[in-house]
DNA sequence: GATTTTTGTGTGTGCGCACACACTTTTATT
DNA sequence: AATAAAAGTGTGTGCGCACACACAAAAATC
């Protein structure tokens, strides 16, 4: 039962050979006679010999620069910090098998800056990189120069249609959206009106907002409700508050029945405040688990939050490229990620058991290294 | 930015003293004159050493063994093959760090095999326990035992009462079935009748299943849809289907407005059946995403599903003793998994990255050493 | 047949750390 | 003051592996 672990050392005993053979043979290094490889496999295989990990890394004490291209996070509260925060604690618990992280932010509005961020992030020369390609152009072009240079890349949140990437980690948004319209139906009643709310701040993925709104009135049409409910769609460019609620005024005063929305990005916390002032009893639901939309959860002035896993995420994405290095395992190309439904009364334990807020570091990640 | 490791050597030389020292600072081993500890110190500090846990744990030589004591799952279906693969994963994951874990099933219904299981545990003389105390009397002597050897022990699935275990990882019985009681009257009409259906063979755990009772009460008390809903419980002594066929005849003959029910344990497709075979229109919400029930989620016979992490319990109890031998870092007296609602639309992409089932095993995995 | 080249194999060193041991200096004991 | 005991410090070895190197044996070249 207490069996030590299987070494280099007995294998080469077993085999009656060197150490140095069979390295060669792991390793398909050097020239090893047909005779010898054969009892050096034979051996491995009769020891169910594994290397040891810890070892390797250690002797071989090489590292591994991942790249990490995405939005900035203006404060820990922001969406963005949490797979951020999801690669940087995956990414120092393999710190030790030479993981390192550089990180390069760009402004989630601003695609200037995600270009002259990837020029950085490709000079930065990397053997790998995670990256946020919520800007088609300017993504495909990255792309192209990473394949050029032979850099392997992970896509998270957001998917590239054709984007080779190693792998692709984030929501199923067609799903995502189907099940927004099955939640929110579940707490509407039979006759009125619902609105599809859209807020962009310069360059929008407009596929993404298609896939969005497909899904959701997919659900309508699937389960017939259509012809009780009458959906709309809403798209509001600009998140500042004068022009958002002015429109959002000139709307619901054109429409009287309406009784619910689905707030397409991770705003909806602002759509509450508005219904807040009006003294409206409109259901919410939005994305993401941020600060604000938590409150607001917790208030029940937010009925429901799809959260994409952001987190896990980030955590996915560092586990796969390291198992691509270190145990040199392709990944499955498309890695969805589960799309948890949050109401008040699971909250507290889906934010406790993944310590996404407040947002905790501990002694080791408190001490930056600059 | 491509800093090279801070070694124990670089601590020596910018301290001025060996690394002998320096590992009898760390350690607080051995006699240090005050005035080079305080050196060290600073060199540590200014240097930010962090220790390489490859070295030190290669060093160490030292094994952990993991006693596991969890109940037998007859097929990789069962609902306990899931934290069994979530430790079994886990594990392998830490596995060159030392951790070795030592299974012990029981028989989920009977005590007997508990408590010889529980022997065989503690003369097996594990550095720390796994276990599910799913018997209330049997676990305190079990625990009872441990302390006495000293051994530390987490509790998974189901706490102990003042259990004085390192830590407890599972849900929180009362607000999960809360959440069940608003699920669950969220596809209900606005009068009708509602079940609470507990289905025990032999011993059953009393307070758990209180808890979850007045957890699913609560919800309607609170939201004061008791006087619409009329909540009744049934509490079956077997899981035979002739026994519970016969009970839920009886019972549903003598409630026609019946609508909705609540199967407390992970049993909720067999009551589908019974619905199938009666051709009864009637919501259902149950534990657990093992085999039978996601077909039942794919089919619409099971309206939702909720999933208390399984997977999870066990990564995280290998996590927390993993974090508490090499960290030295004592965990959290509670940690409370996530309650996942699963229905149909999300139920692939939760299946799919938790990678839950079908069973899928490794390489690493498949080499089993005996 | 003497040589170069290729093929085959073993030994030695270091990765970063923990720990045993040897050694020197200081303090306590008689 | 002579000895014993304790405090303080450095050196060396091994954990399991990768890899450079040395070297022997076989094959190829002249």
């Amino acid at each position: 039962m207490r069996n030590r672990k299987i070494t280099i050392q007995d294998v080469a005993r077993r085999a009656q050979v060197s150490t140095g053979t069979i390295d060669r043979v792991i390793h398909n290094r050097g020239k090893v006679s047909a005779d010898k490889r054969k009892k050096v496999e034979q051996a491995i295989r009769e020891l169910n010999f594994n290397p040891n990990l810890l070892a390797r890394t250690l002797a071989l004490g090489r590292n591994f620069h991942i790249g990490v291209l995405i939005p900035y996070a203006p404060s820990p509260q922001h969406y963005w910090s949490i797979p951020a925060k999801g690669i940087e604690t995956t990414a120092a618990q393999y710190k030790d098998y030479g993981i390192v992280t550089d990180n390069f932010y760009y402004d989630l509005f601003d695609e200037a800056s995600f270009i002259s961020q990837g020029i950085n992030l490709i000079n930065a020369n990397p053997d790998a990189v995670i990256m946020a390609p919520l800007f088609l152009q300017e993504s495909k072009m990255l792309t192209g120069k990473l394949q050029e240079a032979g850099i392997p890349y992970v896509f998270i949140d957001a998917d590239l249609p054709d984007g080779q990437s190693l792998s692709y980690i984030g929501p199923e948004l067609t799903s995502s959206a189907f099940i927004a319209g099955r939640l929110l139906n579940s707490v509407l009643p039979v006759n009125c009106e619902i609105l599809i709310l859209n807020m962009v701040k310069g360059f929008a993925n407009a596929s993404a907002l298609q896939r969005i709104e497909s899904g959701f009135r997919s659900y309508f049409q699937q389960t017939g409700l259509i012809s009780e409910k009458s959906i709309h769609t809403l798209t509001i460019n600009s998140t500042r508050k004068e022009n958002v609620f002015h429109e959002l005024e000139r709307f619901y005063s054109g429409h009287p029945a309406l009784k619910g929305v689905f707030v397409t990005n991770s705003k909806a916390f602002f759509i509450s405040k508005f219904h807040d002032i009006h003294k409206l009893d409109i259901r919410l639901l939005g994305y993401d688990l941020v600060e604000e939309n938590i409150n607001c959860l917790k208030e029940g002035k937010i009925d429901f939050i799809i959260s994409q896993s952001p987190f896990q995420q980030g955590q996915r994405a560092i586990q796969t490229l390291f198992s691509y290095f270190v145990y040199k395992k392709e990944p499955v190309s498309i890695q969805h990620v589960p799309l948890d439904i949050i109401i008040r009364e699971n909250l507290d334990f889906y934010i406790s058991f993944n310590q996404i807020y407040p947002y905790e570091t501990t002694h080791e990640q408190q001490q930056k290294n600059q």
